[in-house]
DNA sequence: CCATTGGCTTGTATCGTTTCAGCAACCGGG
DNA sequence: CCCGGTTGCTGAAACGATACAAGCCAATGG
C-alpha cells in the first residue's frame, strides 16, 4: 500500500542505504545515481515515514504549544508568532488546549511526552505543574513558560509584567475619580488573574483614602463568564455597586458589556470598564473598551526562539527570563464622554 | 536518559514482551508480576516512545484539522468541535493553518502525510487540492471536507449551505429596499467566498428590477482586509456608493465598521452591513452586526465523527455529505432604528 | 607498475515497540 | 500415569529509516 524506502532501492536498483543518502546527503551520490533514485521514488509516490526517522533519530521535529483556551484571541496570537517562528526553522508547531482544566493539562502532556516533542511552550493552568515541566526539562525536553514567569531558573520564560498590567489599569480608574472598584476574573489559581488582581489592589491600596477593590470572580475567562459576572454586579443596590469593573481580561469585559447593557447599565456612564489584552475585537465594540495591550504575536515568537535556542544547543543554555511591559490603551468605556474610537 | 521497555523488563526480572503485555492487555499478567512491572515503570520513570508504536503499528493517533486561519474565531469554534470529539476517542488533534496560503497548505499536507496521520480534516484554500487529497485517500488516511461540500464522492464532506446564506443576506438587503449593494470578499479562489457570493448574486437576480451587486475584492478574510475595503467604499462618490455591504465573513465586516466609521459613514443609517458566520464578537460590536449564522462547534464535531468512523472500518465506508442550513440573525447593523441588542 | 587516494556504494546494526509462535508448568479427568 | 487444556511467560521477528564501517573501482602519484 505504502511504499517504503526499500521497494524504491529495489526498483531504482541500488542499496537501501544510497536511497537514504539521496534523501539526505544528495551531494554524496553520483548525479546520475540519484536520478534513477528520484524517477523510482516518483513512480511509487514514495512518503517519507516519519515514525521511523523519529525513532531512529531519537528526536522529533514538532515543538507543541499548550494554551489555556484556543478561542480566546489572545492566545491564537501567541500562536501565531511561535508558528511562524517555529515553521521558519523547519519544524511543525502542534497546537493543544487545556481549556483551563489541570486535567486534560496533564493529559495532553502526556502524550507530548510520548511523542518526544521536541520543545515545549505552555501557559500552565495552576500552580502545580512544577514537578511535572521538570521531569520533561530532565528528560531533555526543553519548556518554555509563555506569559509566565519564572522564579525557577532550569526554563526560560516569557512573560508580561502582570502586577503592572492591574496597577496601569486601577490607576487610571482611581485618577478618574472611581472609589468603587470591581475585579472581574476567575479562577484565581491562574497565576495571570492572581497578578493582575494583586496590581490592581497594590496600586489601590498605595491611593490610600478607602479606595475599595471587591472581587467578583467568575470560572472562566470568558465571554459568558463575563456575561454572568456582569448579572451579579447589576443585582447590586446602587449604592454598593462598584463604579466601575477591572476584567481580567477581554473576553471577560466584552461579556460584562453586554450583560451590564441587558441589566440597564450604561457604559461608561453608569459603570467604567476595562479589558486585558487588548485583542483585536476590543477596540471595535459596542463600547470601545480600554484595554491593557500585550505584545502578543511577539512573545510567541520569542519563546518559540528561546525554545529553539536552547534545543539546539543540548544541555547547556542559559535561561533567559524575558518581561514585556504592558501598555494601557484608553477608549471610551473609560472616557465617559467623547465620540467612538476605532483605533 | 530516558527508560526504554527493555530497562524496564530487567528491572522486573522479566522479558520484553511481558512489559508490552503488561502495558497492553494487563489481563493477560499474572497480578503480582503486573505488579513488579508497574513498579519498574513508575521507578524508572518509563514513557512509552510514540513513534516506536507508531512505526509497529503503521498508523498514529492523531488526527490533522487545517484551517485557513487560527485566529479566526469561526475557526477556532469549529476546531473546539472537532477536538471534543476526537479526544473523546483518545486520539490528539492537531491543527494546522494554512493562513490562505495555498503553498503553505501543501507544506502542511506534506508533513502530514509523512507523519502518517489517522485522519484529516480540512478547509481548503483553491481548487487544485483534488489530486493531493486523493493521493491522501489512496494511501488509506481518510480525508473529510469542512466547510465545504464536495462532488467527489470518494471523501465526506461536512458544509454549511454558503449559496443559501447569501441568498438570505441578499434578500434581506433588497427587501430593506437597498438596490447598490456591495460584496465585500476575496480571494474569490476560495470556495466559500465564491459561493455566497453566487447566492447573493442569484437572489438579487431574482428580484429583477436593477438591483446591483458590485464587488469589492479583499485579499484574505481579516479585519484589516475589511478596514481596507471599507475605504474604497468611503471614497466613492455618493451616488454610485452602495447603500449596503455584505461581507463574506464577520472579521471583514467587522473591519468595514472601523473604516466605514472612520470615513465618516454610520452604520446602518447611511450603510448597512451583514456579516457572515455569527461568532461571538458580531453580536458585541460597536454596532451589533446582522449575520448568518452557521453552527460552527457541530460542523467540527460531525466532521471529526465521520473521520473517525472511516477510520475505522479501513476500507469501505458510505461516504456521506452533510450540509446545514445556516440561518440570518438580524440586528442592528441593518435595522435602521432601534436600541443596540446584545444577542 | 604498485600504492594510495578519493568517490560511490553496500550491508548491517540499531532505534523501541508489538505480535506471535512456542514452551513450561500445572490442573483435573479418564 | 498420561493427556488435553489452561495460564503465564519468553524470544525473536518485524516495522522503516539512518549511520557507519567496509568494500570496490578508477584515477593519481611516485
Amino acid at each position: 500500500m505504502t511504499a517504503s524506502i526499500k521497494e524504491v532501492a529495489q526498483r531504482a536498483g541500488v542499496s537501501l542505504g544510497t536511497v537514504s543518502n539521496v534523501l539526505n546527503r544528495p551531494d554524496a551520490v553520483a548525479p546520475q545515481t540519484r536520478q534513477r533514485v528520484l524517477d523510482a521514488i516518483r513512480e511509487l509516490g514514495y512518503v517519507r515515514n516519519d515514525s521511523a526517522r523519529q525513532l531512529r533519530a531519537g528526536r522529533s521535529r514538532t515543538v507543541a504549544i499548550v494554551v489555556l483556551d484556543v478561542s480566546n484571541p489572545f492566545f491564537t496570537d501567541v500562536v501565531r508568532g511561535a508558528e511562524a517562528v517555529v515553521e521558519a526553522a523547519g519544524g511543525m508547531l502542534v497546537v493543544c488546549s487545556s481549556g483551563e482544566d489541570p486535567a486534560r493539562e496533564r493529559h495532553h502532556l502526556d502524550l507530548l511526552e510520548e511523542q518526544r516533542v521536541r520543545g515545549l511552550l505552555i501557559t500552565p493552568v495552576g500552580d502545580d505543574h512544577h514537578r511535572r515541566l521538570e521531569r520533561l526539562v530532565a528528560r531533555g525536553i526543553p519548556v518554555v513558560l509563555v506569559d509566565r514567569g519564572s522564579g525557577q531558573s532550569n526554563r526560560c520564560s516569557v512573560a508580561v509584567d502582570d502586577r503592572l498590567g492591574g496597577r496601569l489599569a486601577a490607576e487610571h480608574l482611581a485618577a478618574a475619580g472611581h472609589r468603587r472598584i470591581g475585579f472581574v476574573g476567575g479562577p484565581l489559581a491562574i497565576p495571570q488573574v492572581a497578578d493582575r488582581h494583586a496590581g490592581a489592589s497594590e496600586a489601590l491600596a498605595a491611593h490610600g483614602d478607602g479606595v475599595e477593590l471587591r472581587m467578583f470572580e467568575t470560572r472562566s475567562l470568558t465571554v459568558a463568564a463575563g456575561r454572568e459576572a456582569a448579572e451579579r454586579v447589576c443585582a447590586l443596590p446602587a449604592k454598593q455597586r462598584p463604579t466601575a469593573l477591572f476584567c481580567a481580561n477581554d473576553l471577560l469585559a466584552l461579556g460584562a458589556l453586554q450583560g451590564l447593557t441587558v441589566g440597564g447599565l450604561r457604559v461608561p456612564q453608569d459603570i467604567a470598564l476595562v479589558g486585558y489584552d487588548d485583542i483585536e475585537f476590543a477596540g471595535a465594540a459596542a463600547v470601545p473598551l480600554t484595554s491593557v495591550r500585550q505584545p502578543r504575536e511577539q512573545l510567541g515568537r520569542t519563546a518559540a526562539q528561546m525554545l529553539l535556542e536552547e534545543a539546539e544547543n543540548d544541555g547547556d543554555h542559559g535561561h533567559r527570563h524575558v518581561v514585556f511591559q504592558p501598555q494601557l490603551v484608553v477608549r471610551q468605556s473609560t472616557s465617559g464622554v467623547g465620540r467612538p474610537q476605532t483605533t
